[in-house]
DNA sequence: ATTTTGAACTTGTATATACATGTTACGTTT
DNA sequence: AAACGTAACATGTATATACAAGTTCAAAAT
């Protein structure tokens, strides 16, 4: 079964997106979206949901859902996305190059944030970012083998998320994340162009497979004057 | 009417957090929850939802739902919360230094992203706020007039959220977020104790009402050593 | 002219039912 | 011993109904 609120979900920020309903207008309301999709009202309000969790609409009680206007173009985008997705969002001019590609065991720090034994063996990948011949980004991967045992370079260089996603069939549930800003280290020094900058802003995440099993850390480091993050925060219920 | 989903999920979490259901191990199945709270499986399940988006469980198919073992503390954390409700909960020695408080006509780039005429006023506001007795974070909040149209020395040295919230009884919706790294500004290095810091770490933020109106813009400026963001994020469905 | 009332709309909450689909464990078959 | 099948149980999706509660606007009352 093709899960009919996504898709009327999927519809929706389709049309928002091409300016139907343009921001700071009001999409039809549940009832007349129910007759539109041939469908339940329940079903609407799921897509509804969905849009408002995703910063498209805020539903406003007695009122109606108002169309947001939310430029979501910018980089790094929050959420859960791969290099190779935003590069292609962006559509930026963009070089990846495998620095390092290594099945290792574990060292201690390793081992203990992906929550293995120091014995088991780690995938390890360096890769730096060129963005429009600059040397920008620098990504360090940590797989657990036991959900990815075989990495290859070609691999590397293009999207890993692509190969766990479509060809190991993993489903990437979601991460905890941490961003701080932090000196450089002799290897940021050496690897990325840093013009002088004396600050990396770093982010590390743990990413977890839909199952809620960790598979994954990331440490990107990043030169700070190409750096943007941007959210959207819901007030939490009281 | 008190909602039973808003009930059951503050009831669960606060469980969750005193460990009665410690991390990795699951909760009870929703048809159990049912019958322990007299309701039905879907307001059992706008509970979980609930807890799911919050980053407490992760649902899995088939199986039921995973505590998930999220140290929600840190600083500054993502969502919207006010610098006062973060300094409670971690328990911070902090000190809030209004600097400036003025009620102003808004200059054009204020005004343009209020959205507001430039003849209108605008209440502008600077502090500093000192942990452990060092000037950390410069916070610069602008304040539509027709939602907040007074303020007081003695409201911004306390919490500016809490007066909105309390007092004028306007409910804060969502926010949009931009997190950049950027060079001191001769102020920065004037209010802050920035101790040869070459970058500071900067949060623009608009933040809108439960109806979609804009009502405030404000960026906050960290010395880089202090600052951390954590963040919870979901991989976005295809 | 101003205020009040109420009908007709909107979204929010709660419940019930049905079936789809993924997981697990155990007994049966091979 | 290994493979298979199936029942029991888990969550996911879709639908229907009822009522609560906020918004709007026009008619009625003051």
């Amino acid at each position: 079964m093709q899960k009919k609120y996504l898709t009327i979900y999927e519809d929706l920020v389709k049309q928002i997106q091409s300016n139907v309903w343009p921001p700071s207008s009001m999409l039809p309301s549940e009832n007349e979206l129910t007759s539109h999709y041939h469908t339940s009202r329940e079903t609407i309000r799921k897509a509804l949901n969905l849009l408002s969790q995703n910063g498209y609409i805020q539903k406003v009680r007695g009122k109606g859902s108002v169309v947001l206007d939310i430029h979501k173009f910018s980089f790094p985008v929050s959420g859960i996305e791969s290099y190779t997705e935003l590069a292609e969002k962006l559509q930026l001019e963009t070089r990846t190059i495998v620095h390092t590609l290594d099945y290792l065991e574990a060292d201690n720090d390793i081992a203990k944030i992906l929550r293995i034994d120091p014995s088991d063996s780690v995938w390890t990948v360096e890769r730096i970012r060129e963005i429009s011949g600059e040397k920008i980004i620098l990504d360090k991967d940590y797989f657990n083998e036991m959900y990815v045992p075989l990495l290859s370079e070609e691999i590397c260089g293009q999207s890993i998320y692509e190969h766990i996603e479509n060809n190991l069939g993993l489903v990437i549930g979601f991460a905890q994340k941490e961003i701080v800003v932090e000196e450089p280290t002799e290897e940021d020094r050496e690897l990325l162009d840093l013009e002088g900058f004396s600050n990396v802003v770093v982010i590390r995440s743990q990413v977890y497979l839909d199952d809620a099993s960790l598979f994954q850390f990331t440490e990107s480091r990043h030169r700070p004057d190409k750096f943007r993050f941007v959210d959207f925060a819901r007030r939490v219920k009281k």
